[in-house]
DNA sequence: ATATTATATTCTTATATAACCATATGGTAA
DNA sequence: TTACCATATGGTTATATAAGAATATAATAT
């Protein structure tokens, strides 16, 4: 009973993820978050950006379901919410390590 | 001997990664040469989009690093560079399956 | 040489995203 | 109440990305 329009859907739902994660500064933070949540305030602090941009970048990776957040006082808190996420990284970080290796290969052929 | 810079960098060649995964149609490729090398029609055919756009799409994916291509005949043929990518799939299934179960749980409250 | 097939590229237009600055909300303290 | 602080939202503009159609390339076959 899965018909093609799922199937998008399910596809596009999926992409979302990626698109949530596809910003240095979104990257940052996510790493930051990941051991233990953190108030916006530290988190602009950390990632040396505009207050008013890492709020819409925290309130996009809480809408991809990537962060959840907590309220206490005046003061709001994100934390990972989805822990595998982390273990992209590694991954990412190998087909980095290729890129830029490939990129020396080629400088060294001129 | 890490500076500044450098770290921006690095976040951005990983934000490039995501970025290569943020689309449908990218990641259905993906999946599809993940198990063995297809040719561009192949594709096409599979994922039922205009040939001049997964055209493109491959060429965004070669160029992130996630794929790599081989030329035979009259013929191109694509496959998975980095194995690892994959593992992301069962990640963000879960977190899609995590963000589509918070809605239902909404809908049960209206 | 010409024709054919597979794939890539160019161009245009629509849409999405990002950054910046200003303003608004919502708790807390006086 | 007013003032203050942390965070979020709105408006604007610049830039990036996507889709579609037309054209170009490159390998093969005739």
């Amino acid at each position: 009973m899965t018909c093609d329009k799922d199937i998008e859907k399910i596809y596009s739902l999926r992409a979302e993820i990626f698109k949530a994660l596809s910003h240095p500064i979104r990257l940052k933070i996510v790493e930051y978050v990941s051991k233990e949540e953190k108030s916006v305030g530290e988190i602009v602090k950390y990632v040396e950006a505009e207050a008013s941009g890492v709020s819409r970048h925290l309130a996009l990776l809480k809408k991809a379901g990537i962060l959840s957040d907590r309220k206490e006082g005046l003061n709001i808190y994100y934390r990972l919410e989805i822990s595998c996420v982390m273990d992209f990284f590694t991954c990412v970080n190998k087909v980095v390590r290729t890129k830029l290796k490939s990129n020396i290969d080629l400088i060294e052929k001129i």
